[in-house]
DNA sequence: TAAATAGTGTCTCTTAGACAATATCGT
DNA sequence: ACGATATTGTCTAAGAGACACTATTTA
């Protein structure tokens, strides 16, 4: 290795292909403390090569030749988090010219929902680690990465209407209040109990169970499960159409 | 040129990186004849080369080193087509390793409006055609790209809510009754002209002029103008942000 | 029984849609 | 005047949200 490295070289970058590349934004929901509101948050891998050695980064890599988009996708995650998220679905592809120092890249960028229990629970590395959406640290990331986050936050958000989704950041059980704080802490406000129950009562995905969750302080509530209806085309992949 | 081309071996197929390739779906919109509902169309080109030479296709090509991907899809669908859409979108990437019978290809779907007067204005060219939407004679495509036509037109019924896509398809001024001819169109369904006119009218980003379309039959109907808002973020590029 | 959350009832306001009625052009 | 379309008015039903109220558990 020299000094300079070889990508410095401009006239030769120029004639090399697009390298084809997956990045995926993680979300999970962490419970609140003391009673907060709940917080969206994602694992980050610190990059330790060129270029933006030492930065936060979104998960990924290259596509093989023998894989679909969203099984690179999900390979790349799994390896370098651990993760096994239940729901994967690809937001955008972003090639601009100088979106990397050092080669043309293009990236296929995925967005993952993971359910609660999942959320913390990564591989031992100093060079993977959580953090809250909101926190300063991940104001920069490499390469447009942030931008990749902003654009997953605001599909989430965009979403939400829908339904189909708050559920996959819980389990397969969840009381009310559980699912309206999901919906609290995508929307970034306060949410009506009352109304939010009504709402979701009318939604017809959502069913009630006989069973209830002992152990609160308090009365205890319904657990609920989620029966899903078909997704919309293309949007959801590869673990389901 | 033999018989058994070299991309048959499979063998050698499966080492190559996938090859990275842009097509556009470009919607327009026909005035219906004799009263009838006006209709979505779009050109294709035939292809001229393996594989499924012969079918009609999306117009496309590969993505170039020094363009950006929406760079690659205006430059791709002005080459084969000659026309210049208002308005081009990034619709989702299609990665399947079997898409292609011949290669691994990984193509960024597009998606275009055409303001009326530009639709059908083509190339003179054999190899390009329109044709309407429900066209029997385009329910085979090359590769999938009847899936992606399929997809582009899911996304324009559920973009038309947010309003802003119809009025790419007119011109600058229009009047509510041709207005409405595009939405319902896209919606496949009638609309009560009342109800139309007071929805729009309370969209703000519809603006009646004081110019009114003479030469009709009737009453002269106003002309309105489209003042925009902002995009949604990455929605719309590369024309505009 | 007090505190806290679960869950219900009711009211208002906005909006989508059905549909009647009026306005204004060309012929 | 007539036909056709433009434009306005009115009614109803459904949904979102504010908010008062009741229910049921633990401590």
């Amino acid at each position: 290795m020299t000094s300079v490295p070889s990508w410095a070289n401009v006239d030769e970058r120029r004639n090399l292909p697009p390298a084809l590349a997956v990045s995926t934004v993680i979300l999970g929901i962490r419970p609140g403390v003391e009673g907060g509101p709940d917080k969206l948050c994602l694992p980050l891998v610190r990059r330790i090569r060129q270029p933006h050695a030492g930065m936060w980064a979104l998960p990924g890599g290259p596509v093989d030749a023998r894989e679909s988009l969203g099984q690179a996708a999900g390979r790349t995650l799994a390896g370098t988090t651990g993760l096994r998220p239940n729901y994967l679905e690809q937001l955008y592809t972003f090639g601009d010219i100088d979106r990397s120092p050092t080669h043309r890249l293009v990236t296929i960028a995925y967005f993952a929902l993971l359910h609660v229990d999942q959320v913390g629970a990564t591989v031992q590395d100093p060079n993977v680690a959580w953090f809250d959406i909101d926190d300063p640290a991940i104001a920069q990331l490499a390469f447009d990465h942030r931008k990749i986050v902003d654009y997953a936050l605001w599909r989430l958000r965009n979403k939400t209407e829908y339904g189909q989704i708050a559920h996959r950041l819980l389990g397969e059980r969840f009381t009310l209040a559980a699912l309206r704080g999901v919906y609290e802490a995508i929307l970034g406000r306060r949410l009506d109990p009352a109304n939010f129950r009504r709402t979701l009562n009318s939604t017809a995905s959502i069913e009630a169970t006989d069973e209830y969750l002992a152990g609160g302080k308090h009365r205890p509530p319904r657990l609920y499960r989620y029966v899903g209806h078909g997704p919309d085309p293309l949007e959801v992949d590869p673990l389901h159409g």
